[in-house]
DNA sequence: CTTGGAATGTCAACAACACTGACATATTCT
DNA sequence: AGAATATGTCAGTGTTGTTGACATTCCAAG
């Protein structure tokens, strides 16, 4: 594993170097920095996290979900998400009402405030996206996205699936 | 800015719609953890976190750093590295020698021990990088290199830049 | 040389958020 | 009726971030 690969075809692999993947280890790093520290700070003047982020963008996408669907995109734990949804609902942004077909389930939505305060994380972390897309063109984006889709888990990859298309 | 990428009829910038920079964000979400997921494992049965695997890869890359230098590329108190400098420097992983020209400054060296875990360590993210690089191909991890470094943080940007030349 | 400020690193206490485990409740399925 | 499912809760623990206080060392002004 550590090896050097260089006796492979020769220099069409130059691009999987040991180097060259500790570059791109790196640059996942610190780009993810970047990704999330916009959000950070106005969560931080309200008292959230990031795991309230978290919860927000995906009833905000999905909504109506239930607290299992939003546990398996999640990946915690149920003790762990409800005390995140506790406070959301306790602050009005989250509304959680009883399933009708499955009186277990429950249903969860934003409320006004709630989407109110999606919008304003979204559109700080899509400034961000969109500036970044703009200056690296559509060729370099579509990379981006098939390394990343590469680089998840299968199970993440399904749910990411789904949403991409957008079918739920 | 300077060229018409902007006066087209939008048809160019339709990887620009809030849709398309919802999956890139969902994209970077779900690749993250594919990302630390492996790492994370074999921290997990050592009893380590995430903490100690930054710290054991940036002193690993630049062996002889000192605790100011590594504060400013991890971006967390120096409170908070140093309680992870702590347990890796009693568990015999890191070394710590005071400098010779400064004697405020510790100087941080991997013993052989903490070479080793380095080496088990991103030899598993090395792995799932250079299968998603593999996957992907040449151009798309050119793409996904510029898409990242577009996206961090000014300053950060620069410890990326300095540690991808190699120099220090 | 001494002294005071700046730089560097350490210790203590606290908060956020993840985890496990055990358990309660309501509902649905068999 | 009893098993399984979906949700919520309580208690305890660990990692990792924070602030505040403090010790040590260096350097430069007096």
């Amino acid at each position: 594993m550590g090896q050097p690969n260089q006796s492979q075809t020769g220099q069409s692999l130059l691009f999987l170097t040991d180097e060259q993947l500790r570059i791109g280890i790196e640059a996942m790093f610190f780009a993810y920095r970047g990704f999330t520290a916009d959000p950070d700070r106005i969560l931080a003047e309200k008292g959230y996290g990031r795991a309230h982020h978290r919860a927000i963008h995906f009833i905000h996408r999905s909504p109506g979900t239930t607290v299992n669907n939003l546990l398996a995109i999640l990946g915690v734990t149920k003790q762990s998400l409800n005390r995140v949804l506790r406070t959301l609902i306790e602050d009005g942004l989250v509304s959680n009402t009883i399933g009708h077909k499955d009186r277990r389930e429950r249903h969860l939505h934003l409320t006004e405030a709630g989407e109110a305060l999606e919008r304003v994380l979204s559109d700080a972390q899509r400034a961000r996206m969109r500036s970044a897309f703009r200056s690296a063109g559509p060729e370099a984006v579509a990379g981006f996205r098939t390394v990343l889709e590469a680089m998840m888990d299968e199970e993440m990859r399904r749910n990411y699936a789904t949403l991409k298309d957008g079918t739920e």
